[in-house]
Order: structure tokens, then C-alpha cells, then sequence
DNA sequence: CTGAAAGCGCTAACAA
DNA sequence: TTGTTAGCGCTTTCAG
């Protein structure tokens, strides 16, 4: 049977407000009378039913995270937003969703039910309806990940436009004029859909004629990388530098062409997105951007806090910093 | 203002017991009054309190799950976990305690706060305090990551007793006969402690001269490996093979080595542990044992909820598969 | 089949 | 300073 804390104050002889008192430290309690609960509070090892007290109180101290999947970045991410709510007296339960639209959805509800005070809520794309039950639930919450400025939710994500603008800029400034993109899953919103627009508006914008421009979709994996840069290979006229959307496909689009032979960058360039470790340690070191995904975490609980705490001017859109670490797998031409 | 069952009881025009009863489909309800109900709840999309719920049923869904820190394992296992626990109705709530051991003894405390109806327990080293904390609490917990024969709770583990063993068997087999081993610290009772004491029992099994066996203690980094490797370096009479007490320690270590103009595995062979994804990308690729954490999460979860629904008998030991996974990093002798 | 009411473990008035 | 009591949102007897 375990102990309630009306268990407690027959132990200590006195009334269960008492021994509620001394657990809260809330009101005034004699020090003859506290030292007494105290002891059996200790000798048992009492510990009070949060979710009786959250009934009153209408605080859980939970918040729901809610992720597509569990790989290296969501773990990053999943640390950050721990590591500020540990810090402010919040537990995380987590909700891995397996990139499944209808679990999303469930997750929504179980969370609701669960009473969370807040919500971390990420998608490879996140809809109105799943908005919509956010918004229905009342429950604070900020998305990461993706931009939604279509939504009133603040959102926390890298700024995969700029990044990838930067980049592009970057190989053009090295000569290359000639270039390929192997992007991820235009449905993916963020990694996915956002870089491809980036570099296709940032190449339209310097005239790179159509036929000198590559584009090929793939997804976020070696192997699928490897496949992808075979089909690039295809074409009659190659590109001098090729813009990976994840570093795992450009290590496979990498080893694609050192097994036809290529000596990387000076048979063709490679840049990366993501600076996974892998990045430094491939021969040659690959050119890539740097996402801080634990601080993109933090920032998302951070943020979070700020609406938990009433704040009135809670900004609705935070990037979280990028850097383009400029190592070895790219050719200067000329 | 958040909704309750008795509004809706209002809104539907019946008690709220009514309500219940449809919302759990526990007892007989008329076709009429459960469409009128069924509908209210639509139309306000209302989800019940789950821990009202929770404080009558004693049982909340919730798996408590504390780890040391958020990596690229603990990720898999966490993965793992939740996969059983979601198919299952359960939700995880997580603990990161950062190696501090106070935190544990924190988390525990919350957790149990938190009424969790199961606990997952890892930890770098298992303490007595930790599982004495576990026991008093009753909640039904397994182990994850350490053999922990001496209490009476279930545990899941490599066993990295074994499969070290069959290492230093095999590296024998190939021909070596002047080992070295970068272990792990020894607080680490798992990765570290058991690997180091299979290494010096199976190089002592087979008579190894003191003198040909070099043992270096390095932190489970490739920048320690780096280090660890160097002071190996450092012996008038080198090792013909080293065995790493996990990938990272062995990829730094070969860099070492690289560095120095060695070439691997002719001059010095090296195996690791783990099987990271980079141990078959580095060249040569390493040789390894591989370890399937999101199965050590699924068994965990599983035999945790052979512990919920009350089996007579559980088995308190389970090891997870491992393979020793043969690439090119070692060099056959003779 | 339906409703009234007790009670899960706790906090917070309100009295004393 | 302490105790009594109402009630948080729900489930579950027990009557009807």
C-alpha cells in the first residue's frame, strides 16, 4: 500500500493540512511540530502525489515534445530542450511519431490529456489540423524546425534559406559556374523544400543558365546520396561543385564518385549541410553548414518559458545560428 | 477556461457519470444518449483529465526513464523504448542526469512524484543508493546498460564480458601475440570496468607475457583515443594490435597512428566497439563488435511490462545480441 | 439504463 | 499555529 500523506500526519500526530504545510513550506509551522514531521517524513520517504497536487493546481510541470523521429539531431535537440526545463523544475514526456501523420495527431490528444503546460511540437511538416488542435487545446506551444509564420506559434528553426544562399554564394565566388543540387523530399518543409527554393532562387538570381543548373531529389542518407549523385552522373555536361542538403548525402554522393574514380574536389566539389562528425573526419574534410540543434532545443524551451510565464511580447520567430565551415571539398577554380 | 466531463454533462444533458460511461465504454449507455454525448464531445473535441483519472486507477501510463546523458546510444535505447511503450499505451518520461549522481538520486524521487508506473533505470555505475532509492519506491524497474546480479532486479546488458573475450581470441587467432588495450575509466562498470577485466583475464588465460601487454585508460572520445594511442607510442616495444574500448577511442587512436605515418593494419591493427556508422566508412574500415542499443531499449520496455502485468516469473538477465563484425583493420599475421 | 454521491491524494480557504 | 473542510476532475459503487 503506499503511503498518502494522511498516513503521514497519523505517523506525526497531527492533521494532513500540517503535514501539507511542512512538505510546501507554505504557511508558518512550530519548529517542535515541523521537526516531527520531518522525521517521519523522512524515516518513510514519503513522497506526494504530484498528480493530486496538479489537480488543484493546474500545473503538471510537463511538457509534451513531439518529434518525427530519433535520430542524431532530435537527439541533440531533445537534449537542449531537457536541459532548460530540468534547469526550471520541468519534465519532458516524449512523443516519437515515426514520421506517421495520424500519430502526430494522437500524440496531440494523449498530451492534452496529460495536461502538459507546454508544448514542443516538430514535423517534417506541420499542417494546419495539426495546428488547429494546438490552437483548440490552449496549451502554450512553439514549434521547431519549420518555419510557420502562417501560424501565430512562435517557431524556432535554422535559416535554411539564408544558409543555403550563402553557400551557393560561396561556390560561385570559388569559380564554379556550373553547379547540382541534390536536395531532400520537397514535402519535407524545412531541410527538404526551403534549401531546394533557396538555391534555385539564389542561382536564378546570378543567371546560371538552366542547362549549366542540376537538380536531383533524393533522401536524407548516405546510400540514397550515393544513388542520387549516379544520376547526376548520367547527364552529359557535370557540374564543377554539387550542394548537398544533409551531410549524410554528401558522404554518399562523395564515395559515389571516388569509386568511379573522381578525386574529390578536384574532379568536383562537394558541400554539405548539418556538420555531422562524419564531416571532419572524410578525406578530403567536407564543406558544410554548422546547425547547433541542442541550442535550437534550448531556444525552443526558452521560449516556451517565456509564454508559460504570461510574458506579453513573446517574438514569434527565431533563427537559431548557422555557419559555413569552409573545410576541404571545394576546388577553387581559377 | 478549460473544459471538464460535468460541462459536457451539462452540454449533453446528463449526469456526468453518463459522460464516463461513454467516454470509457465501461457500462451499457442507450443508443440515443451516447449519439448525444458522442456528439458534444466532438463538437468541443474535450479529453478528459488523465491524472483525475489517474488518482482513482492508481496507474498513470507513464514509464519513467532515466539515462546519463543523450548520445548517439542512449538515443537508440531511448528509441527503442518508446517504440514498446507507445504500442503498449504508454508514454516516457525523461530524465537526463548529465553523470551527476545527485540528479539520479533526484530523478528517482520526481519520478516517483510523478507516479510512474515503471521505471527504466542506466546509469555509468549503478549504485546500491540508487537501487535501494528504486526499491522502497515498489515501482517495478529494470536495468539497462550494467549487470546488476547482486540486487534483485532485472537487467538488460551487452555482454561485454564475452564479446571482448572473443575479441582477444580472435586478434589471437590472426597471429598477435603483443596486445594493448585502450579501455574505458573504470567507475564506467560496463563499457568500461568489465571490458578492461575481460581483456586482462582472457590475455592472462593465454599466457601473454606481462611485458606485451600495454594497457592505457582514455574517455570515450576520439580526441582521447588520440591522446591514449600516443602514450601507447611512447613503450619501447609497440603492440601488434590494439584493442579499443569503443569506435570513437579506435578512430581517434588510428588517427593517431596515421598522423605518425603508420599504416593500418600493416604496421598496427586495431578493433573497436560498437559499431558506429563511421566504423565502415573510415579506411580502412574498422573492425568491430556491433551492438544493437534500440534492442536493449525494446527488451527493456518488454520485460519491464512483464514486471507491470504481474508474471510470476520474470528473468532478471537478458543480453543483448552482439556480432563481431570482421573489416579490414586487422592484419592477419603469419 | 441512468443519476447521486463517495472518494482518489492533495491544497487552500476558513475557523478556531 | 493548527485543524476542519470543500473541492480539483474523474470513476465507481449503489439506488432507482
Amino acid at each position: 500500500m503506499k503511503l498518502t500523506i494522511k498516513d503521514i500526519a497519523e505517523m506525526a500526530g497531527v492533521s494532513i493540512a500540517t503535514v501539507s504545510r511542512v512538505l510546501n513550506n507554505s504557511k508558518p509551522v512550530s519548529e517542535e511540530v515541523r521537526k516531527r514531521v520531518e522525521k517521519v517524513l523522512e524515516e518513510t520517504n514519503f513522497r506526494p502525489n504530484a498528480w493530486a497536487r496538479s489537480l488543484i493546481q493546474n500545473k503538471t510541470n510537463l511538457i509534451g515534445v513531439i518529434i518525427p523521429q530519433i535520430n542524431t539531431f532530435s537527439a541533440k535537440l531533445i537534449d537542449g530542450i531537457e536541459d532548460i526545463a530540468n534547469q526550471n523544475g520541468y519534465n519532458i514526456i516524449l512523443s516519437n511519431t515515426r514520421l506517421n501523420r495520424e500519430q502526430e495527431l494522437k500524440a496531440i490528444d494523449i498530451l492534452i490529456e496529460k495536461q502538459v503546460d507546454g508544448l514542443i511540437f516538430s514535423a517534417v511538416n506541420i499542417t494546419a489540423e495539426n495546428v488547429e488542435k494546438i490552437y483548440q487545446s490552449k496549451i502554450p506551444a512553439v514549434v521547431v524546425g519549420q518555419k510557420v509564420s502562417e501560424f501565430n506559434l512562435p517557431w524556432v528553426d535554422v535559416d535554411n534559406y539564408s544558409s543555403i544562399i550563402e553557400l551557393v554564394q560561396y561556390l560561385i565566388r570559388c569559380g564554379h559556374k556550373k553547379l547540382a543540387m541534390i536536395h531532400g523530399p520537397l514535402y519535407d518543409m524545412s531541410a527538404g523544400y526551403t534549401r531546394y527554393k533557396a538555391f534555385i532562387d539564389e542561382v536564378e538570381r546570378h543567371q546560371i543558365p538552366k542547362e549549366d543548373v542540376i537538380l536531383v531529389e533524393s533522401n536524407f542518407s548516405m546510400q540514397d546520396g550515393y544513388y542520387a549523385m549516379e544520376k547526376i552522373l548520367k547527364n552529359r555536361s557535370l557540374p564543377t561543385a554539387v550542394i548537398c542538403a544533409s551531410d549524410e548525402i554528401a558522404i554518399g554522393a562523395k564515395k559515389c564518385l571516388e569509386d568511379r574514380g573522381f578525386i574529390i574536389p578536384d574532379d568536383m566539389s562537394i558541400v554539405g549541410f548539418d556538420d555531422i562528425d562524419l564531416a571532419q573526419i572524410t578525406r578530403p574534410k567536407l564543406t558544410t553548414v554548422r546547425v547547433d540543434f541542442f541550442e535550437m532545443g534550448s531556444i525552443a524551451m526558452k521560449t516556451l518559458l517565456r509564454l508559460l510565464s504570461d510574458e506579453k511580447e513573446v517574438s514569434l520567430e527565431h533563427y537559431v545560428d548557422y555557419r559555413l565551415i569552409i573545410r576541404d571539398s571545394v576546388k577553387m577554380i581559377r
